[in-house]
DNA sequence: CGCAATCCATACGGTAGCGTATGGAAGAAT
DNA sequence: ATTCTTCCATACGCTACCGTATGGATTGCG
């Protein structure tokens, strides 16, 4: 009758996708290699080609999930707390630039170079992007800022955040936190 | 004798490097392969492997060539037009935001993740990254501005230039042009 | 129990790429 | 002219991977 997931002990596409995400934080795209991550299941790729048409079959699905997560995340976020705008961008600051959520940091320079390559990459970046820019206008402009504005500083601050994460993640002062707090405040008010 | 270079009609390191610096761009640090460049350079990889002890020794001149570039480029500007601070930050948006540069732009993205892999490559692109942010500093010093506040403001250029760079390369709104002059005059005004 | 579907192991052929070994061509040195 | 150096071609073995084919094990179901 095809139950959709009563209690499923062997592995699934997602545990496949998962597993080609942590390559991708590591390796990069062309690190997801099907008898590597075999190896790393510790199973053989005759389980592989069984959930999967081909390595690009998986590359898609990972392009999917990951989208969809972000995608996610946005709508999470915006449902959250209408109102609190400003401490929100702080926050997104707080939460991208720090060594924390280092792994998703790592996932997102890994598809963005995959998107250079790659047009279904590219395709789920933009879309990406396109929410999040979204989002962060219509928190600027709740606080009463027009919409060119508003855009402008959006963009600022995504752009902010993810060129920062690209910097070798090292720090480059001493004075790094104070930076980063002036840096907030001249993106957010 | 070994003179240094009279007439020099065969290939040297130099046209290995530049070859793989071109795939670099194109498909990254993994695109850079022996044999490939061999047959791009329309020789085979007996003429590599005179030049080179293996494929590392190709990458690490790699990332020499492109660091000392980069260096040298910054001095060249910090010697060009000592006194036009302000339009120089501008410039620098222009240049590295547009689609011109493209493949300096395509490099700069391929080495940091690559740099996320490899410390040589990480190291190098922290000297570059210091370089410039110091450059961006002195200029914003030179207009008076404070220590704390130079910095912060070279570290939201180049985070911002590196960030949108990253952001699809693809426009998000028709009035692009418009939001990049907002944000210009946000970071150096 | 027997049967069929599900999921995985094993084995195979094929390509791409690394590094080595060796020979050959072309010019420089003597 | 012979020899030596420089630079490249050819041929080889080896590893990593892809995708397919096929058989085996397990599980739900009749």
């Amino acid at each position: 009758m095809a139950k959709p997931e009563p209690n499923r002990q062997q592995l699934d596409r997602a545990a496949w996708i998962k597993a080609a995400l942590d390559i991708l934080a590591e390796k990069g795209v062309d690190g997801i290699r099907v008898e590597v991550l075999a190896k790393r299941l510790k199973v053989t790729k005759g389980s592989f080609y069984w959930h999967f048409k081909d390595r690009r079959d998986l590359l898609d699905a990972v392009l999917e999930t990951w989208k969809e997560g972000r995608i996610r995340d946005i709508q999470k976020q915006t449902r959250a707390a209408p109102g609190e705008e400003l401490p929100r961008a702080y926050h997104v600051i707080e939460v991208y630039s720090a060594n924390r959520n280092r792994k998703g940091m790592m996932i997102e320079i890994a598809m963005r170079d995959w998107a250079r390559r790659d047009a279904a990459a590219a395709a789920v970046v933009e879309a990406v992007d396109a929410a999040r820019l979204e989002f962060g206008r219509r928190g600027f402009e709740a606080r009463g800022m027009p919409p060119l504005e508003s855009s402008s500083r959006s963009l600022l601050l995504y752009a902010y955040v993810f060129g920062l994460s690209l910097m070798s993640c090292g720090k480059f002062d001493a004075d790094m936190d104070e930076m980063k707090r002036w840096i907030a405040d001249r993106i957010a008010n």
